[in-house]
DNA sequence: CTGTTAGCGCTTTCAG
DNA sequence: CTGAAAGCGCTAACAG
């Protein structure tokens, strides 16, 4: 192949052109303060009449060894991150935090586990990984580990104690949506939530499957509901898991608990999106939500409160923030080769509870 | 500074460990079929001993001109883009198709267009660019031309024909919406659009203003409605606009639509999200849609057709499915330094019209 | 199948 | 304020 017929300009040519050196040009660009402003001028009129836009940004990575842009890895398919509002939100504070800084986000795509898409982390170009919800096993993670560079977990895994994390217990954090049912005064109560195993399953989950979840966020929260249902002498609680978090898989698991539990006066979501679900699955069939149904959400997205959900309000912008600050630190401290402050800070957000409107007193208050 | 300390692994130092030449190390990795199966073997297995995770990908880069991932320009602040349905959707489908390619997607932030944040785009590790509805002077759009690296527009600005573009007839596509309504017998009808104008202004909209819009599709689809209702003879439009498309914004157009103009019996909006917001405000305030007012949207995203709404459907993820497509293309031309074969495709992607169920009858047909 | 050669375009000491 | 030298880590011919 002949070099570039439509040879672009690059830092030497236009220094040549002036006849002044390289160095000069790349102060230009990169210290103005090195040289007169006059010059400067000129140097960047002459770069502007011949096109040049600037340092070739691969060339100048390759040599600062900085790219300008955190590589996030998500849970699943893209599309499927994208529905998940939570995820939404996370994404929006996580760019905002890195706006003032001038980096970007580069959404690496990983798709189902069985596939190999690990080589898309291995070649990704970013200065650090955010990996955010993933399964404890996955490659995904094991791929951006390998990179040696900054990660910052989210949410999941739990348990990887030599990486930075960013999250929230959800253990506890569901607690306050359970309590509300209990104290409400409901007894026959179900429990909906977005897949638990990494494997594809959608239906009801025996309390071994809940044991054995790779997935701990959703398994933290139906064992926190768990427990709490349990304190208040509630131990019969089905729970069925789907494992898209889309729309129309949450009104058809609403359908299912109904269909399956009709004694359900009740029903604890472990996202808000899955609410939203049984919230439009009970407005086609006429049941009046909290009159005959309660219902609660978890996650706080902006959608709950015009909607007046019950749920748990995790500040989903707050950790993009935080992941972006820590993840920021960690690239400065690697690429200036100095120890970071800390190098495995875990920050546990608190999260705060909505009362909404989507819970009342069961529609029977007999079977209380 | 020290030169770094933790010396991480590169080809050549592991060539060196095993006492042969780079190349082979480097084909083990990117042409397995040029070596032996045990070499190769052998090779990976030291690297992964020494913690080196396959060739760095800057330095790749720089030397094959190539990255892997595509910059996406997003209007607004990342923020507000992701509370656009139909852009999630966009997203999604340039990254299934980018998917297979094992390519990215590099999100930049663009912030409020007085501030500079071009130096983002100017700076941005990618192969090629997606600019994504944006003004027609906008900036960002400037500086990634600047980068001389393909680009594709998508929808908007519509009137750059140097450049590949993908988007819809915005002026046609939105008709079959107003037609329902003029069909249903609707003679007082409001307008609710998502900005026309780069700066923000929030409340009524003259015809002056839309004359002058900077933002092409949204001026296009309120053009195209006034034009079928005019062409009905319905003359008096009015046309209110907010800044944002977001379900706060979208609920407060309602209202000041149908507190300013109570007359109107229909809303037509230039957004799905905006109807959201008209269909709860509705909810809220205990009007009765179809019964009492009418709505139609626009964007034909999921939750439409969940919500029964009246809309008009764009392929949001064939859309960037093609984007993908084509710009996959033209990186590969540019690459490889042959001519594309259609270095400005232009394609218009056709919509259909979902009647659903929010248009019907005014209420009081006498006005009709 | 393996090695040698020649950069990709840039930034950064370090002397002038 | 300017320039010369020295690579960053890699891949693509091309010859053995």
């Amino acid at each position: 192949m002949p070099p570039r017929p439509v040879k672009r300009g690059t830092l030497a040519s236009i220094a040549a052109d002036l006849g002044i050196s390289r160095t000069t040009v790349s102060n230009a660009y990169n210290h103005p303060d090195q040289l007169s402003p006059e010059l400067r001028e000129k140097i960047l009129a002459a770069a502007a009449a011949r096109g040049y836009s600037g340092p070739d940004p691969m060339a100048r990575s390759l040599r600062t060894r900085r790219v300008g842009s955190f590589g996030v890895l998500l849970t699943e398919q893209l599309s499927f991150a994208f529905e998940d509002l939570a995820s939404i939100e996370f994404l929006a504070g996580l760019a905002a935090s890195s706006f003032g800084k001038r980096n970007s986000m580069t959404l690496v795509p990983v798709g189902p586990h069985d596939e190999d898409s690990t080589q898309t982390v291995q070649q990704a170009v970013v200065d650090g990984f955010v990996v955010y919800s993933v399964a404890a096993d996955d490659r995904h993670l094991a791929a951006a580990r390998a990179r040696q560079l900054p990660i910052v977990i989210v949410d999941q895994p739990y348990d990887i104690f030599d990486l930075p994390y960013v999250g929230i217990d959800d253990r506890v954090a569901i607690q306050p949506a359970a309590q509300a049912l209990i104290d409400a005064g409901h007894r026959r109560v179900g429990i909906l939530t977005k897949r638990i195993h990494q494997e594809r399953m959608d239906g009801p989950v025996t309390a071994e499957q809940i044991e054995t979840a790779e997935l701990h966020v959703q398994r933290a929260r139906v064992q926190g509901a768990i427990e709490a249902f349990e304190a208040a002498g509630i131990t019969e609680v089905p729970v069925i898991s789907r494992h898209f978090n889309d729309h129309a898989a949450a009104v058809d698991a609403a359908r299912e608990m109904l269909e399956c539990h009709p004694e359900v006066t009740a029903i604890l979501c472990t996202t808000d999106s899955m609410a939203f679900g049984v919230l439009d699955y009970c407005a086609a069939q006429g049941i009046d939500v909290p009159g005959q149904l309660s219902v609660t959400g978890f996650d706080g997205v902006e959608l709950a409160h015009v909607r007046g959900l019950t749920t748990v309000n995790q500040p989903n912008r707050r950790k993009g923030a935080m992941v972006g600050k820590i993840l920021e630190e960690l690239v400065d401290a690697y690429v200036n080769d100095h120890a970071p402050a800390d190098p495995t800070p875990r920050v546990v957000i608190p999260t705060t509870f909505t009362p909404g409107q989507t819970v009342a007193a069961p529609r029977n208050s007999a079977l209380a």
